[in-house]
Order: structure tokens, then sequence, then C-alpha cells
DNA sequence: TAGGTACCTTACTTTTTTGTCTGTACTTGT
DNA sequence: ACAAGTACAGACAAAAAAGTAAGGTACCTA
């Protein structure tokens, strides 16, 4: 099992929480989870048609190891599977939001400035004072 | 430049907010600049005798051109820079603050499950008490 | 001339993470 | 028989991140 992140050095908690929502798409998935609970493999897989069947997998059972997704089979046919936060789940969802608002605010914020280059390189730097 | 963190998707803020902080020692530099402002580079590599130089100064750089922390060089001798944390980068640590909670949280909780695991697994007892 | 401090830079190697592709087991529909 | 749908598993390769080792500048001391 592809042992998830480098190792982080820990110091203040955030090498556990990282090593556990560090995948690349594990926030996107537990934040789907917890949106639309219970969700089904193929639901997901429809929902993110960006990644690999592999890594949702992947991704999913590395969660459920870590104790933050619940994953539930029903002996049926055709299969069918359902994932659902867990209380940790859901609280490291909780806690994931400052940081999401924080990455909100950053892209605006790049996003004008790498406007305002695009508009202040052909010439002068008439707009450099020019920013709210 | 190593162009880091391997493309995140992005739907809620997240992905622009692991893409700043989701280098290996990034968090915990951001954390000791933030702390104990300002920061020489080698007051950095002394408090972190772990990373390398090489990735000390990838990670500074990159998260300067984040902005999240500003880089000043005295031209003296011996050459002395100063790093500290810019707004951008104090509201980031404050962000992180709840995740790290989580992180310490969770760290307890499998500790003690691990703990609790090594009580309660020894059918082959012999096995559960061979550990250094 | 050699060695030391401080702050990097570069080339190269290893490790970790992600992606691609093929295959399983089972049933329904044509 | 064949395709399609469900929920995976595993081999292999590519990409990204991190690490190692050496060097480079600029000055100072011995």
């Amino acid at each position: 099992m592809e042992k998830n992140q480098r190792k982080l050095p820990d110091s203040c908690g955030l090498g556990p929480a990282l090593a556990v929502i560090g995948g690349k798409w594990k926030a996107l998935l537990l934040w789907q989870i917890h949106q639309a609970q219970p969700c089904r493999f193929g639901e997901l897989k429809r929902l993110q048609p960006e990644i690999s069947e592999k890594m949702l997998i992947q991704h999913l059972r590395e969660m459920e190891a870590d104790g933050i997704i619940h994953r539930e089979v029903f002996h049926q046919v055709p299969p069918r599977v359902e994932y659902s936060a867990t209380p940790e789940g859901a609280e490291l969802d909780l806690a994931l939001a400052p940081l999401a608002d924080w990455g909100k605010k950053h892209q605006e914020r790049t996003e004008g400035a790498k406007a305002g280059a695009a508009r202040a390189a052909p010439r002068t730097a008439a707009e450099g004072a020019a920013r709210g």
C-alpha cells in the first residue's frame, strides 16, 4: 500500500493532519462524501471524472484506514458500496474550512495580481497603487 | 524550479491552499517563522537540522513567491537575510490552527487505538509483548 | 595559502506519488 | 456470445518531490 505522504515532520499537529488529507484528491473526496452522504463508488467516479479508478480506491482505502470515512458493502448483485464520513471525518472537514477560505482569498489575490501584471507589463507602473 | 505540488484539483479553495503549504517542511517553516520573526536563514537551519539547505532555500523561495513570507537581504559581511511572515502568511498560519488541532487529536486517538489494540490483540500473546 | 562563516546554486540520484492499462467476478440485456 | 455495468486488484511506467554532494561568492582570521 503506497505508503502515502513522504513522512512529514511533526511539531504542531500538522504532520499527522497533512498525512491524512495530503493526497491529491483526498480533501476533495472528503468534501464530496461529506456533502452527499452516503456516496457510492460510481457516484464519486462520475462526480470527478478526472480521477482514475486506481487513485479513487487507493485514496478511499487510506481514508478508511485513517478513520475519516466509513465503507459499507451491500452484498447485492450488482455490487454496491457506500461511503460516508465518520464523525472524525466530519470534524476534519470542518477544520479544513478556514484553510479553504484562505485558499479562495489567496486565489483571488493571485488572479488579481496576474491580471494587474498583464496590464502593467506592456507599459508604465501607473497601476502600482490602483489596488483594493 | 520544482513545480511544487502535482497540480491539485480545485473546487473549494483547498487546491490553492495545499499548493502553498503542501511541501514537506513548508507548514513547519511558516510556523517557526511566524513564531520567531524575524528569522535568519541559519537560524531556521539550526532549528530544523533535518532539512537540507537545498529544500530550505527552495521552500523559502516558493513561499516568498506565494507571498506568505517576506525576505529581506542586508548587504553586510557576512551576509544576512531575514525572513518574516507577511500578513497573508500570518492569516494562513491562523487558518492552519484548526487543522493542527485536529491533527493532534487524531494523533492521540491513533496512538490510543494502537495501545488498545496491542492489549486487545494478543491472541498469540508472545507477539504482543515482543517489542522494545 | 588554508580554513571559517553565511547564503545560496547546480547537477545528479533516490524515493514517493500518481497515472495507464489490463483483468476479475457476477448479472442483465440483445 | 458479446457488450455493458458494478467495484475493485495488480503490474508497470511516468512524473513529481525530496535528498546528496559538491561548488561558488564574498569577506574575515590565522
